[in-house]
This record gives C-alpha cells, structure tokens and sequence, in this order.
DNA sequence: ACCTGAACACCGTTCAAGT
DNA sequence: ACCTGAACACCGTTCAAGT
C-alpha cells in the first residue's frame, strides 16, 4: 500500500494512543506500516514535525464542536471544554498540544476565534490575550497533570475538579470585565 | 574523586540547566563525572529518579523563601511565586517539576502548605484541594508554555502576563470563600 | 562498596542507490 | 517521485568481573 502523508499521520495517531508520547517511535511507525524508516523522511521532516501535525488533527477535533449560544463565559468556557476533550481522547494529548513545536492553523485559528470572543465582551486586545493565556495555561496545566499522574482516578473526579478550577478562572476573568 | 549521589546530583543539575531536559543523557553525565554511565546506577536507579532528585531541589529552593504575613491570598501568591522563581531558575524547571515521577517529601510538604493555607482560609478540605489544583495547574501550564516557547521576550513582558493570570485565579477564589 | 567493561536493545536522521 | 539499504551518532539499562 502505497505512503501517503495522512496515512503515516493515521497510523501515528493509532500508535500515539497505544504507546503514549514517551514510547512513540519513528522506528516502530515504520515497522507497522510496514516501510523502513527512512521512508518516513520523505513524507515528514522529523520526529517533531509528525507530532505538530497530530497536534493539529487535535485541535481540529477541538474546533468540530460547535459553540453554543450564550454570554462570553459561557462560550469561553466551550471553547476550553471542547478542547479538553479533544486532549483527553488521545493519550498524552496534552503534552503533545504542549510540546507543538511550530503551531499549524487549526490551532492559530483556535487562539485567535478565543481572543475574539474576549475582545468581543469587552477586552482591550492586550488584556484579551492575557485572558486567553490563563485559561489555556490552566486547561494544559490540569490535564497534563491528568493524564500523566491521575490514570486511576475516575473521570467523574477529574471533571468536577477541572470544572471547579474553570469555574474559578471565569469568574476571576468577570470581575477584571466588570471594573 | 569519589562518587556520591549528592555530587551525581549537582552535577546533572548543571548539565541540565545548560543543555535542557530533551538533551540531557545519563552517558553525558557520565563523561562529566569522568566515570562510565553504568556507575551513575550505583547510585540512582534510573535517569527518572535522578530527574526526580533535581526535581525536589528545586522545590526546595521554592520552600526556601518566607511566606510573608498577610490574607491568604497573599500568601498562596506568595507560594505560587516562589515556586515560579524556582522553576524559572532552571532551564526546563516547569518540565521536570511536572514530569515528577515520585513526589518526594519536599513536593509533598508543598503542597500540603498551601492545602493548609487554604483551610485555614475557611476552605473545607476537598475546596482546598481544588483550589490548590487550579493554583499549581496555572503555574505549571503557564510556566511550561514560558520556557518552552517564549525564549525570546522579556521577563518583564511574560512577570505581567503570569501576574495578570494569577490575579484572576485569587480574585476567582475569593468569590468562593465569599459565598 | 563502588566502579569498569562490555554488551543488549533500542533511538532519530541522512543519503547514495535502486525502481 | 518514492523507497531501500545501510550507515552514523547516539540512547537507557544491566551485569559479570574487577578492585
């Protein structure tokens, strides 16, 4: 069967999600597809660049879902739920959004649709990419931490502590709108 | 010289902060030290637990600093700041903090300070908890962002951007305490 | 007790040569 | 254009043997 750059893509996705981050290897996606591994180098750059485009299919994921009508905290919140869950569907999904050497479109375009909404409630720009910046930085924080060290713990616990914590973002985010 | 785990230590400290985490290697540590890799597992049982050692050094710099006296959330600012300044010093800290294998009794006494903080602050336990987890979730994700990808602005530029984010995490947790 | 020597089972990346 | 074959320069970890 014949290589094709979402093919290897496909295939390190499924291998992503069966080994983790950590174990994920060139050589090893090379062997399930059934190629040496130079083969790789044709369609991808590196190592690196593969896991961006994975990083990408991510976000994509992430933006399929659709944001519900609403106030700016409501949509917001959406945007980083939607997100979460992308993560979370894949192994180590958050370290390898994290790690994202060069950010592709998908997620420039989620960053920027973010900052938008914020914009739109009332931020000045600066203010606004401020804004954007705790909540990602508090959604990569928590689910990394997930993912890497709480794999026993149900995903009920996990939801209601990383709501708890959205939560408290949101409403610290209200008081800087409303003054 | 003589090996011993404490000049093991501060040896990968160093050559951690000069080539990072992704390039750091038990065999350059080795070179280093002027001894073969397979000494280095006289004394650590893995590159992780070397990893883990630094990790709580680092901590400890962190617990280092006095918490000043003040409300309480002066006092998890201060904590989360310390922590900061503590990661910042070393290239990759927010990395290996994260990465943390084994939480040794420093990262545990940490944490416990802060939960302590937060109860005393009329938080009940499971509040506590949840809140310390967005505090920690906002500093690491912040921080990992910061010197993964942000190597090129200033220290002030990115001091404001975290300021600003913390703030909103301890105005959001005083409408909790509030109510 | 602590370290060497040497191996085992891996890595990512490159590139001439084949088709 | 796309892949193989083969190499280069690495990895972490183990362990008998030396001192």
């Amino acid at each position: 069967m014949r290589l094709t750059p979402a093919v290897v893509l496909d295939a390190a996705s499924t291998l992503l999600d069966e080994a983790g981050l950590d174990a994920f290897s060139t050589r090893k996606l090379a062997t399930r597809l059934g190629v040496r591994v130079g083969a790789l180098y044709w369609h991808y750059p590196s190592r690196q660049a593969l896991l961006d485009a994975v990083a990408e299919q991510i976000v994509a994921e992430a933006s399929a879902a659709p944001i519900p009508d609403g106030d700016w905290p409501e949509q917001a919140g959406a945007m980083i739920h939607a997100l979460r869950d992308a993560m979370l569907a894949h192994a180590d999904g958050a370290r390898i959004i994290v790690e994202m050497d060069t950010p592709g479109p998908n997620a420039q375009a989620y960053i920027e649709r973010l900052r938008g909404l914020l914009t739109a409630a009332g931020m000045d720009p600066a203010t606004a990419e401020n804004a954007a910046d705790v909540l990602t930085s508090y959604l990569n924080g928590y689910t990394i931490e997930e993912q890497a060290h709480k794999a026993g713990q149900q995903r009920a616990t996990t939801d209601r502590g990383f709501e708890f914590g959205l939560n408290v973002v949101l409403a610290g985010l209200r008081t800087i709108v409303a003054e």
